[in-house]
This record gives C-alpha cells, sequence and structure tokens, in this order.
DNA sequence: CGCCGTTTTGAAGACAGTCAAGATGCGTGG
DNA sequence: CCACGCATCTTGACTGTCTTCAAAACGGCG
C-alpha cells in the first residue's frame, strides 16, 4: 500500500505537507511555511506504538500518512480501539486544550510519518488564527458523535455492529466495482474484533454466516467485497 | 426534591442565575447581564422529553437546575444512557459548534429549568469572549473522555461497569456519613441498566449480589449506602 | 514451495437475556 | 398518619449468544 507522492498541489513537494490538514484549511502560503518550521516529524513503522496512554505528549500530534489505530485497554487487559485515524488527523486533542494526559494509545496500523507542534507554540497559532481552534472543535464534535454511537452500538448484538462496522470502512476505504464495494479493511480479524468489542472467533464466524447468506465475500484476509450495501442497513 | 433559591451569591436571585454557569466564568457582571437579555428560559417536569435526538435545537441550552439524562434509542428500541446532567451542564454543542442536528434525545429526571441562547446570538457572544469557546471545549474533551471510558467499559462485564457507576455516582451526589458514603442515586434500576447496557433484572441480581458481599446497603430503591469504596476499586 | 502467523472451525461452558410471577416501595387519597 | 393501589423492582427457571480452549486449515511472505 504505497501512497502517491504527486497529487496535483504544488506544495505538497514539501515534505511536510502541511496544506493537507484540515484544521490550517484556512491559512495561507506564508503561514504554513511558519507552521512548517515549528514542526518536527517522525516515522514508524507498522505496528510500532506511537503513543501510550496516561502519559503528557506535550503537544499535537498530525497525521502525515499512514493508518492509526487508537485503544484503550481494560483492567482485564483486553483492547479496544476507539478509532482508525488517516491523513490529516490528530492525536492528543486532550492534552492541548484541557491539559489532561493521553486518554489513549495509539499504534502505526502501516507505516506512517506523523508531525509534532508544541503545545506552546500551538496555543500561540491558535491565538493567532482562531479558525484553527474552529476547526480542531468541530472535529471533536464528530468524534464524540462517533463515540456516542458506538456506546448505542454496543448495546445491540454483534451482526448489527458488524454492519455498522462494514458500512463505515466501506465509505472510508471501499471502490466500486461491478459486483459492489470493494473494501480495503484497515484492521485484521483480531483488530475488528477489538473494534466492535468481541473475540476474533466470533467476527470469524459471524463473517462466515454472512459470506452464506451472500450479502458479502471474503476475500484473503484483508479484503471483502459488499454485495449489497442496502441489505447491511 | 426541592431546590433550595438561596445560594449566599447576590446574583443567584437573579432568575437566570447565568453565574453558575461555567462556561462564562470569565465573564463580568455587565457581560452576564447583556447575556442574561438573549436567553429564554423554560420549565419541564419530572419525565417530560426536552429535546428528541435528529432534530435541529437552533441554538444551546444551558441547564440551569435539576437533572436530565440524554440517551440514544437502539435500533431495537433499547434505550441507552449517555450521561446525566447537572446545573450548568449544556446540550446541543454540536449543533452550535458544528451545524449537526441534536445527536441524542434528552428528558428530565426531576423538575428542571433550562436556558436556550439562539445560536447567531451565541457565535456573536464567543466572537467577542474567546474564552467562551475555550471553555466549551474544555468540557467537550471532558465528555469525550467519558465516552471513551464508557466504550472501554463495555468490553467488560457488568460487575466492573456496576462498580464504575458507584464509583462515578458517589463522586457526584454522595454524602460521607459513619458508615460509609450514601448516594442519592439520580436513576431508577431501570435508569441504571440503560446507564451500563444491561437489563434492570441484571442490574437487581448484581446488586444483591454486592449487598450480600456487603459491599453496599440498598437504602430504598433510590439510595445506596457504599460501606467501602476501595473495594469496588 | 515451504513455513509461520493468522484465521477458521468445533465442542463445551458461562454469562446475561427473556419471560413470567411475586414482592416491595412509594405516592395518593382518605 | 395510615392504608390502599399501582408502578417498580425482585426472583426464578430457561434459553440463547458469545466466550473459551483446543486443534486444524489457510494465506501470505520469504
Amino acid at each position: 500500500m504505497r501512497v502517491s507522492t504527486a497529487k496535483g498541489s504544488t506544495r505538497c513537494k514539501h515534505p511536510l505537507c502541511i496544506s493537507k490538514v484540515p484544521i490550517f484549511s484556512e491559512l495561507g502560503e506564508e503561514e504554513l511555511t511558519r507552521i512548517a518550521s515549528l514542526i518536527r516529524q517522525k516515522d514508524f513503522a507498522k505496528g510500532e506504538q506511537i503513543v501510550v496512554e496516561g502519559t503528557d505528549l506535550g503537544g499535537l500530534l498530525i497525521l502525515n500518512h499512514g493508518q492509526v489505530k487508537t485503544f484503550r485497554v481494560t483492567a482485564d487487559g483486553r483492547e479496544r480501539i476507539l478509532q482508525v485515524l488517516s491523513e490529516g488527523d490528530f492525536i492528543g486533542e486532550k492534552n492541548l486544550l484541557a491539559g489532561h494526559p493521553l486518554t489513549y494509545s495509539a499504534e502505526a496500523l502501516t507505516e506512517t510519518r506523523v508531525c509534532f507542534i508544541p503545545r506552546a507554540e500551538f496555543l500561540n497559532l491558535m491565538r493567532q488564527y482562531p479558525d484553527i481552534l474552529f476547526n480542531i472543535t468541530a472535529e471533536l464534535c464528530r468524534r464524540l458523535d462517533r463515540m456516542e454511537t458506538m456506546i448505542q452500538l454496543d448495546t445491540t448484538d454483534v451482526s448489527q455492529r458488524l454492519n455498522a462496522m462494514l458500512i463505515e470502512f466501506a465509505t472510508k476505504y471501499g471502490e466500486s466495482s461491478e459486483d459492489g464495494i470493494l473494501v480495503n479493511m484497515p484492521l485484521s480479524r483480531e483488530g475488528i474484533a477489538n473494534y466492535i468489542g468481541v473475540t476474533r472467533e466470533t467476527v470469524s464466524r459471524k463473517l462466515k454466516e454472512m459470506e452464506e447468506e451472500g450479502i458479502i465475500e471474503l476475500i484473503g484476509n484483508r479484503k471483502i467485497l459488499i454485495r449489497d450495501l442496502n441489505t447491511l442497513r
């Protein structure tokens, strides 16, 4: 899974690609260059831990490219995935805005590059460009909605949760083809299990069931073809 | 359950009691009076629906007094409580900040008074006093943390979820006494069930179990005495 | 093509859900 | 202030779904 480097925009030749980040969308060329100077970047290999729950990050982390899962670990040692982040998403909002330590851990699902902006610098930036805080807040609202939806789904049976996950990933990572929507799953079976709060065995069984019903087709371990999206709803 | 009207502060004689609201904490007397003029207030009886999921509120609702539950209804008709709100908490943040329709319904648990500030007015206010947005955002971070915690808890068994709920309500609504902490529960058994995502029968059985173990004592349907808070953790 | 990690499959068991009946608490009116 | 009646809560027996543990199959990478 390689990321194409040429994307039309000239600024994307800049190694930090700040312009991709939605929270900076209102800023001009000059400001973006200034921000770029504040940034330190770091690369992570697939499977590497990026941040750990409970620690103090001291700034905001912005995904430059790659996919990252954020998760919490339960008292009995199970992992629960909260989100799958992609390019432009951020980590550490609560630390930045409310001074709280990180409320989740994060791990790279693919090769990943992240940009770090120290807290003090970012607060300055927000004072100068109030739209940045507004953009971040809007994203927080979206996350809140997602978390509320997950809680709502946890009150239902496994099939409904699987359906919701398939619809979500189909929207985010699916490509339409003649036979339906081909989804490149960002998560393994175990990842799916940790995302919807069940065991991997249950995921296997339920997906097989759905395949037998003709709703989906399992292609290897990382691709799912959704034959009919409407049946899922 | 009657709310005392005299609370020491002189401004509290003002019917709207804006000064109680944390998100306006940085404002002076004059601004508070100005805000008060923008406000319409409304009273709700216990059990009344305050807002409905999916509708457009057109502003922010701030609790003046009383207790309110916010909840979503699942596809199969079950209710899942997201939060119990009290004095100073707000409803409709996603509508205000991101233009989204309400993501949850709300119902009064006690007699309740709410203040409504129309969206346009509130956005103006935020432009003049940037701290307001900051305060709201900090509260959003706290809610996000809570929602993440609920998702994490949903991955564990019922006992752990009950423990977490008892600790939370003990902190918020408990009074220390010689025998332990006496908690005035804001929710019925069914409410507790909808809060932690199980059936009311299961709540009954688990609470009884805890009583037999000597951890808690059930006093009627709305009071719980926590003998030893440490055993819960 | 072969090997190792991941996934699937099977059987048995546990936990919470369901349905139904009985008890209790609590607000109401006398 | 007490007694009544309804709503809420408790209790019991049974069922179903998901988990657990173990072994076999698969697929993806070198």
